[in-house]
DNA sequence: TCTGGGGTCCTAGGACCC
DNA sequence: TCTGGGGTCCTAGGACCC
């Protein structure tokens, strides 16, 4: 981002957004202690806790059991993505209304720019409060609105502003609205980073504005390069430096089981395999992708967690290819025997599409191709569980897939909710 | 406390080629 | 004979985000 004529970009984040669309649905939960992402004695973490669950010391991503611990009171409610897709597409459209350059940056918060809007729209602080209004009426539901030059000033001033509230720096204030905040306030410092920086005196923005850009560059490479240009309130590095809008591609896609207990069973785990195989081959298929690298996540019980990957000579998006290269490097690394808690498969380094067709015997392929469109086209009608494509599944038997909140993106925040 | 699921980006080492 | 260095691809792991 230049700085010539500087940019207004807002950051619109939702208040408790799961927590908010669970009280739409159940109007009783208003004001108690609610935990969105599962039941008080399961494994897995909280996607989203209500204010008054919060007050206890709950908060996102911590384990539900822990939670269930602070604040024994808590209602536990499991998720409902389908509810928080079909919200995050009434966001989007109330927003389409401020400005054509809009961006989810997950199913919860957008960018928008608003630079050149002022004519039809207003001052910034007037469109932003017309924009909380109109998502008021339009959803039901409380956002809150951060305003800066940058997309990383426009982020921390909507953490600030929350819940429910409108904040806007000034362009030219940007250094001195960031310089009191603790480190870990800036995207993209987490626990290890902050801790480093902590060791070093380093505890508040203005700390890392003062330090020499060389210095910060030298002790941390690229990222250190970045730091000191985002305490500056620059979006500095990475996706950042995307403009608002522009259009990015998939990098990959993934699915990943944790079993409710750990285990062994080769045939078990055999099947997840194949039902996540399929799950990611779908999602090729449904994007138009091909993908060269498959890989295979395991993670035993100990929660030692290994990555084993290979690509191949074409790309493809078969469910029986993919099965086949998640099948063979998982035993081939498995320890036989040993619990396994996670599998996961994942796709990746795509390509526009499918390489050479076999020559041997091109029709094979091709009746892949159609036989997995008509399953698609099957599962779409009928649901997910009205045909499996998986062969020789001896058991008999298929984990099943619980719809949990947290498979969206965005689905829990470790702070600034 | 006992740790989800879906992503992105970065680093680093080794293979291989020139 | 000993010893380069750059570039690219692949793989593994980890920090971080929502």
């Amino acid at each position: 981002m230049t700085t010539s004529s500087p940019h207004t970009i807002f950051h619109v984040d939702m208040d408790a957004f799961f927590v908010s669309v669970e009280e739409l649905f159940d109007p009783s939960l208003k004001g108690k202690p609610v935990v969105v992402g599962g039941q008080r004695d399961e494994r897995g973490v909280v996607s989203a806790a209500s204010y008054a669950a919060r007050k206890f010391g709950v908060h996102s991503a911590m384990p539900l059991r822990t939670a269930a611990k602070l604040c024994s009171q808590a209602i536990f409610v499991n998720g409902h993505p389908e509810r928080y897709r079909e919200y995050s597409a009434k966001v989007h459209e109330v927003l389409g209304h401020f400005s054509p350059l809009v961006e989810m940056a997950s199913v919860d918060e957008a960018y928008l720019d608003m630079t050149g809007t002022e004519r039809l729209h207003g001052r910034p602080l007037r469109s932003a409060h017309a924009l909380h209004a109109a998502m008021k009426s339009a959803t039901q539901l409380n956002c809150s609105i951060g305003i800066g030059t940058s997309r990383l000033v426009a982020k921390v001033s909507s953490a600030k502003a929350k819940p429910n509230g409108v904040l806007w720096v000034l362009p030219g204030q940007e250094a001195k609205f960031l310089a009191p905040l603790d480190v870990g306030a800036i995207p993209g410092v987490g626990k290890v980073m902050e801790q480093k920086l902590h060791a070093l005196g380093i505890r508040q923005v203005g700390d890392l504005a003062r330090l020499e850009e060389r210095d910060l560059e030298q002790r941390f490479g690229k990222w250190g390069l970045a730091l000191a240009g985002k305490s500056r309130g620059l979006d500095a590095g990475g996706w950042f430096d995307n403009a608002v809008g522009e259009n990015v591609d998939a990098k990959s896609i993934s699915h990943e089981h944790t079993f409710n207990e750990d285990t062994g069973d080769a045939e078990r785990l055999r099947s997840t395999l194949m039902r996540l195989s399929e799950m990611v081959g779908r999602r090729l298929r449904e994007g138009g992708y091909f993908a060269r690298t498959l890989q295979l996540k395991l993670r035993y019980k100990d929660f030692t967690t290994i990555t084993r990957a290979h690509s191949l000579e074409e790309p493809t998006q078969m469910d029986h290819q993919i099965f086949e290269q998640a099948r063979r490097l998982f035993f081939a690394n498995w320890k036989a025997g040993a619990p396994v808690r996670l599998l996961g498969v994942q796709a990746s380094n795509f390509e526009s599409g499918p390489g050479q067709m076999d020559l041997l015997e091109p029709s094979r392929d091709a009746r892949w191709q159609k036989a997995l469109a008509a399953a698609d086209h099957l599962r779409d009608k009928f649901g997910e569980s009205a045909i499996g494509l998986a062969r020789g599944m001896k058991g008999g038997f298929r984990e099943r897939v619980h719809e949990n909140p947290a498979a969206l993106p965005g689905s829990s925040k470790k702070k600034n909710e």
